[in-house]
DNA sequence: AATTCATATGAATCACTCCTCATATGATTA
DNA sequence: TAATCATATGAGGAGTGATTCATATGAATT
């Protein structure tokens, strides 16, 4: 048997919508941009250099996961990660890629 | 300033490119199948349910992430994860949903 | 309330992913 | 070495994702 606890269809269908939802540089930059710290979607378009539109609707695709919050600030809105546990996922990306590219150096 | 170390366009793309390759039930369902136990391209088919093309294209993807190792066996290929480390980015992923259904519970 | 500033949304387009089909490669056995 | 079993690969097509363009909504200012 498998070391690792079974996971059934419904888990890992939740768990693919998570990488999707994740494998976007976009939405990681984003991400690490709103992380402690609110920016209005204007701001992130200066800092991202995309279009307002594209900006706004990767905003959309985080709140449908309720990574993000807002809050109306005068005639603008304030964008911030609301939930930091995503930076967990994320980090253990940041550490794969280097424990990989550590493995390839010795490799070759 | 943020509160968690910048990360480059660099290390942002490499981070992007593991969660692509995350983000597919097929693959997810590969890595956990091959976790400590090695299978063959054949016995994956039939429990994926999927054509023997599938599986195969599958792989592919796994070998060049190097998540998993090959070893030709009679006729038969038997593959096995390789980096175990990845299943610590699932972990985080499977968390991750655990703790965002418990918040939908509680909020509505 | 009309105008302006800020953001959101829908539709269209282009690109990419994944699957299937057909076929190729590669190892084993007759 | 011919045939067979096991796996790999390339091309093509359907579905999905990301961006842009045009426009809508919505709050603040005049």
């Amino acid at each position: 048997m498998n070391s690792k606890f079974k996971i059934d269809q419904q888990h890992l269908l939740e768990v693919q919508d998570i990488f999707k939802m994740l494998s976007n540089i976009n939405r990681l930059k984003i991400l690490y941009l709103l992380d402690n710290e609110s920016k209005t979607v204007n701001e992130l378009v200066e800092l991202l250099g995309l279009e307002q539109s594209a900006v706004s609707h990767q905003l959309r695709i985080l709140r449908d996961f309720q990574l993000v919050s807002v809050k109306q600030v005068g005639k603008t809105k304030e964008y911030r990660v609301d939930d930091p546990h995503i930076f967990d996922i994320i980090n253990e990306a940041v550490e794969h890629s280097d424990h990989v590219m550590r493995g390839a150096n010795h490799g070759e």
